[in-house]
Order: C-alpha cells, then structure tokens, then sequence
DNA sequence: TGCAACTAACTACACACGTAGTAAGTTCAA
DNA sequence: TTGAACTTACTACGTGTGTAGTTAGTTGCA
C-alpha cells in the first residue's frame, strides 16, 4: 500500500483545496491562494511540485496545462496524522487528548449527542456491561 | 504571559522526560535517551540547549554542572499543540478530529464514562461564563 | 602535580520548509 | 512571424531540525 506521506503545515491548505474539488490547474490553486493567503504565484508551484514528488498528488496533462488532483485521501491523511500527534503530544494517551478537545467551548448540542452515540456505540465490546443510559 | 513555543518532534520526548521529573542533570536525561531511543549524547545536549533558548527549559547551576527543568506546562504546549494540530488537520473543525479519536479501538469503559461526563457537562449551557472547574 | 574523565560550548552538515527569483518552452493574436 | 502572456522547470536562500564531531574548561585521583 502507499504510504501515506506527512503534509507540512502549507501543505494541508493546498492540499485541501484540491480535496474539496479536483482536478485543478495550477492557475486556480494560485488565484484562490493569493488571495486567500496571499502567497506568490512560484510559492504555489513550487509547493505543487514537491507534494507531486511525496506521492501526495497527482498531475494529468489537460490541453497545454497540467492539472492536479490528490492520490491520497484526506481521511488517510488525517488518521496518519491524527496518530502520529497523538503519539508526539500525548504520548500516545488518548484520553487526555480526548478530554482537552471535549473541554473546548464550541460544541454544538447536536455534536455532543453525536459524540456520545459514538462513544455508546463503543461502550459494549467483549465483557458485556449493560450501557446505562443518562 | 510566555507564548508557549513550539516543540519539535524528538522535543516533546526530551520534555515529557523533565515534565515527569524535574529538574534533572543532563546527565541523566543522556544516559536514560541512550538507552530508550538511541540518542548520541551530544543530540541530548544540543537540544537541551536549544530548548533552554526557545524558553522551554530553564538551568540552574548545581555544584559542577546544570540543572534542567520546564518552565512552560505540559498542559499549556499539549493545548497550543492541540489548537494548531485542529487549524492544519482539520481546518479547525473540531467534530470530526473528535470523531476519528472517538472511534479507534483503545478507550475503556472508564474512559468512555468519563468523557461522556464531560459532554455532559457541556450539555447544558448555563450560560455565565465558563466556569474554571478543575 | 599532572592527567583521565567528565561537563558544557561551539561548530558542522544534510534535509525539509517557506518563500520566491530566473529561465525556458508554448501559444495566440496583431 | 514575432512578441506578449502564460505555462512549467530549475535554482536559491534563510531557518528549523535531527544528528553528531570537536574544543575547551573543571576536578578528583594516582
């Protein structure tokens, strides 16, 4: 399998642009980025080249341009790098993690109980004990 | 306030060491990273160094060598790191980086309980201002 | 008293990243 | 047909990081 390659922090902007919509031509990715992030045209490129050469895009010739487009998908790359924070950070501790995000002020109502059924849906593994619900 | 510098990968290792007890002679840090993750002695002491310039670490003299302890918080850089992991990953969504350490296969029934407590504590917005329980 | 052994300081180097300049190839229009 | 405008390719450079070598100061012991 590919391995999944880690994005610098840039990296994950550009990559997420093409995430939300691919394949583009370098010329959208800098307009959106220049005037998002106001980076310059070669910054763009540059960076295109290289998340080519770690395997994390894709370049398709289209007329007399390239086009770009992800070979690896978000959701690898979030878990990869979910991981491997856990690890760097927490020493691998997922509860704390767990706890400093689930302290943050800007849960909605809907996402706590979307939460908690995920949780609920863990909560009998092997060893049956009964969830008690609140 | 000190803004909580940024710690590097092989940093945060360093760190949880001196957060774990502190404060502590080069010495030791060197002979216990030597044997759990293979590190040259001068590595230790070249990042000690640098730690102590980003203003992670403070020296004190003691007798014929240094002593080395945090002077940032754990809780304080694992937050920062936290906060900056959300914005790169996930683009500051914080419900489906909560999603995807929800669902790994590792948290307890504890756990589960108790993070469910915190939701619930969130669950009802009383709104004053957000009380510092601790 | 002079050196072995240890400590801290300074220096080095390759690679990744953020940022961008310069060169070279392509094409459409005047 | 020639050049403006655009595209990709190549080069550059400062900073951070991981890793470690070299130098120099200190001290206890033979």
């Amino acid at each position: 399998m590919s391995s999944i390659p880690t994005l610098s922090n840039k990296e994950w902007l550009l990559m997420r642009l093409l995430w939300e919509k691919s394949p583009q031509p370098a010329y959208d990715l800098i307009e959106i980025l220049a005037k998002q992030e106001s980076w310059h045209a070669n910054t763009v490129r540059t960076m295109l080249t290289r998340l080519h050469k770690k395997g994390a895009l894709g370049i398709r010739p289209y007329k007399n341009l390239f086009l770009y487009y992800p070979i690896v998908s978000e959701e690898d790359c979030q878990s990869a790098e979910s991981e491997s924070f856990l690890q760097r950070v927490y020493g691998g501790a997922l509860q704390p993690a767990l706890l400093h995000f689930a302290k943050r002020q800007k849960l909605s109502q809907d996402e706590i109980e979307e939460l908690k059924r995920v949780l609920d849906g863990k909560s009998h593994p092997t060893q049956g004990k009964p969830t008690e619900e609140k």
